[in-house]
RNA sequence: GCGAGCGUAGCCAAGAGGCCUAAGGCGCCUGUCUGUGGCACAGGAGAUCACGGGUUCGAAUCCCGUCGCUCGCCCCA
């Protein structure tokens, strides 16, 4: 038997209302910011990430579906979203447009991993890009479309965490103190913040060990320890949130794993939650456009993963809506019943009325089970009286209360109530 | 890449060397009700007990290996 690749998942009918709330929500939110939606390619070329993401980082050494294709091309499936938004703005001379430009998309992202509650080879991002505006209002304005996400699909308990990790000008400075700072702890520091301290410093600050994680407290901060321009931004985007009242946390140990990422960070994790369960994390990359070849272009965004997002819908009981369902099935008994049951149903149909055809082949008790069973609010019944009266019995499932009417009178009744001009 | 746990029908699951031609429940199908659902009752289909090897007179059950799944670490949505 086959099986669906390791880490990767069938989303089944059953699961679809999550998603498509999800996604109505993130759609009426997009609109309400004034976003458009772009869509780009699954693959692109592999240059593309590891100039984006960074060669030193987890995605571009382990993690990317890299593969050449027949052409001999390297091409590699998305391991993220923002860098292909940003070759498309380059690609199709979007800084001619008026800036900035927002767009948003959903997609799904590969990235080969070992996986586990929360985290996949595939998984499903929605996420938002304004590219063309430094201004500090741009970043409170990203992160109120992250909150206002959040809060519409009514998700409660959850925290809303700031940073600002400084750009070229001042990180280095900082990362030079903050390696400075744990190294005169090293002798306490874990095997892995061991190898972090030349690898990655920044990470030093989220460790879970305990040992580790005290030391983090009276770490230098990096937002105590930036430059005068990224100082202003910092404090502009605080007070512009404040103005905003939305319920930031400053957390001076976020940082994230992506190398484009200058200034403000943030991410929106779950009260409870695992290791991983971040739900929505993004940043201000203001380096990544003249990195990929164009002039110098700010922009900010953010991605959350629809899977995690329905993890944490499931687990705090929201309730979503039910998907659409048919309103009636079309039962017959008979063979002319049949034909004129087909007729019927391809009339409410093109009528617009959602409706199930009864094979037939069951019995009239078999088909009103089904119905029963498919939660349909009426079932028509068809049999050789109906046929010859030009009539169809009309039962309501909920009171078990029917009638017979006029099949050209029901036709046009039920097109007025449930079809495409209701 | 490292560490841990778990694999018995579509799902949940009993079973701890012979009573297993594998219990029970959900779901599915059929009938009681030959044109009327939900409830009830009766019946039915559906399992090479993950795979391979070993121990034993005898293995779903014990041992080894493989594969798969889950959870954790790294890292991330």
């Amino acid at each position: 038997m086959f099986q669906a690749p390791r880490g990767t998942a069938d989303h089944l009918p059953e699961e679809q209302k999550y998603w498509r709330y999800i996604e109505s929500k993130a759609m009426d939110v997009a609109a309400r910011f004034g976003f458009g939606r772009i869509d780009t390619p699954a693959f692109e070329d592999s240059n593309l990430f590891i100039r984006s993401v960074g060669e030193g980082t987890d995605i571009v050494e382990k993690e990317m579906y890299t593969f050449d294709d027949r052409g001999g091309d390297s091409v590699t499936l998305r391991p993220e979203g923002t860098a292909p938004v940003c070759r498309a703005y380059l690609e199709h001379g979007m800084h001619n447009l008026p800036q900035p430009v927002r767009m948003y998309y959903f997609c799904p992202v590969f990235r080969y991993e070992r996986p586990q509650a929360g985290r996949f080879r595939q998984h499903h991002q929605f996420g938002v890009e304004v590219l063309g505006d430094a201004d500090p209002s741009v970043d409170a304005e990203v992160i109120e479309v992250a909150w206002d996400l959040m809060t519409s699909l009514g998700l409660n308990e959850i925290n809303l965490l700031i940073n600002s990790v400084g750009d070229p000008q001042c990180r280095p400075a900082y990362v030079a103190k903050l390696k400075e700072y744990y190294s005169r702890h090293q002798a306490v520091l874990c095997d892995d913040c061991k190898s972090r301290l030349d690898r990655n410093p920044l990470r030093l600050l989220d460790c879970k060990v305990e040992a580790c994680h005290a030391l983090g407290n009276d770490a230098p901060q990096s937002a105590e320890n930036l430059c005068e321009d990224c100082s202003e931004h910092w404090a502009k985007l605080i007070s512009y949130l404040d103005k905003m009242q939305l319920p930031y946390q400053i957390d001076h140990r976020l940082v994230r794993g992506l190398d484009y990422y200058t200034r403000t960070v943030f991410e929106v994790q779950p009260v409870e939650g695992g290791g991983q369960s971040t739900i929505c994390g993004g940043g201000r990359y203001d380096g990544l456009i003249t990195e990929l070849g164009g002039r110098e272009t700010p922009g900010i965004g953010f991605a959350t993963g629809l899977e995690r997002l329905t993890l944490n819908l499931k687990r705090s009981e929201v309730s979503v809506p039910d998907e659409p369902s048919p309103k009636f099935l079309v039962a017959n008994v008979g063979d002319d019943a049949r034909i004129a049951a087909l007729d019927l149903s391809v009339r409410l149909r093109r009528a617009g009325v959602g409706t199930i055809l009864s094979s037939g082949t069951r019995g009239l008790r078999g088909q009103m089970r089904q119905a029963n069973a498919l939660n349909i609010p009426f079932t028509l019944i068809l049999g050789d009286d109906e046929i010859e009266k030009g009539e169809v019995v009309v039962r309501n499932m909920e009171s078990s209360e029917q009638e017979s009417k006029s099949l050209e009178d029901f036709i046009a009744e039920a097109s007025k109530s449930y079809g495409n001009g209701s």
